[in-house]
DNA sequence: GCGACAG
DNA sequence: ATCTTGTCGC
């Protein structure tokens, strides 16, 4: 697909989303991330309960890489494999967390935001810098943030500083998400590093996936002697 | 034309 | 993202 057609996609299906949280009691969550070597591509979905952050499952998914890294286009290059990932999920998370941006991108459309839709589940992108927007250093206090916004001032996620004195990530909702709602669930899921669990340690897995050091499992499946 | 630019 | 080991710092 030709970046000029791509870009045509995202300005249609921006139209689509939906910036609102439907209160539901979220129980489990999922995090994803992609990896690369060689000619391939390595998507990695992991869930894990809200609550105690413990890990109940992990599927990934393994194929050639067919899209270039194009800034502002990510999701047409990690997108295919994510949702080759996605379907070999049996459990179904509340929330899904994607490594990139929900609506803080120049069309309103990052990968977060691309997904949800497709996945029609609340999204949330956490990415380690910017793409797109303007906003004022969060102080350096953990938990505290600023906004981020469009050149026109319109709210569009939130600097967050998760780890005292690190730098900060950038939170922004995807599809069925409202950024307060983003910026509260992702503080939840922090534990001691500046990323939050689900994205982390989806990175973390993606890592040993494409060194073929991971055994896909779901809760229940852990062998036990005794 | 120049700078910015998720992963 | 990836190419890559040790090393300085919290």
């Amino acid at each position: 697909m030709k970046p000029t057609e791509a870009i045509k996609i995202q300005k249609e299906f921006r139209e689509k989303l939906t910036l609102e949280f439907p209160a539901v009691n979220v129980k489990k969550i999922a995090g994803v991330d992609v990896s690369f070597k060689d000619n391939f591509s390595f998507a990695i979905v992991v869930i894990l309960s809200f609550s105690t952050l413990e890990v109940l499952e992990v599927k990934f998914f393994k194929r050639k890489i067919d899209y270039p890294y194009i800034p502002g286009l990510l999701s047409f290059r990690e997108g295919p494999v994510f949702l080759n990932a996605w379907e070999k999920i049996k459990m179904e998370p509340d929330i899904v967390f994607f490594d990139g941006q929900g609506i803080a991108h120049p069309r309103g459309f990052g990968l977060a935001a691309h997904m949800g839709l497709f996945i029609e589940k609340p999204t949330i992108g956490v990415a380690k810098s910017k793409l797109y927007g303007v906003y004022e250093e969060p102080p350096q206090e953990s938990g505290k943030y600023t906004y981020l916004y469009t050149k026109n001032n319109q709210k569009i996620g939130a600097v967050v500083r998760t780890v005292a004195n690190q730098n900060p990530i950038f939170v922004s909702p995807g599809h069925l998400m409202d950024i307060e709602n983003a910026v509260e669930m992702t503080l939840k899921c922090v534990r001691n590093h500046r990323i939050p669990e689900p994205t982390r340690l989806a990175h973390i897995y993606s890592q040993k996936v494409k060194k073929g050091e991971l055994k896909e499992f779901e809760k229940g499946d852990q062998i036990r002697l005794i």
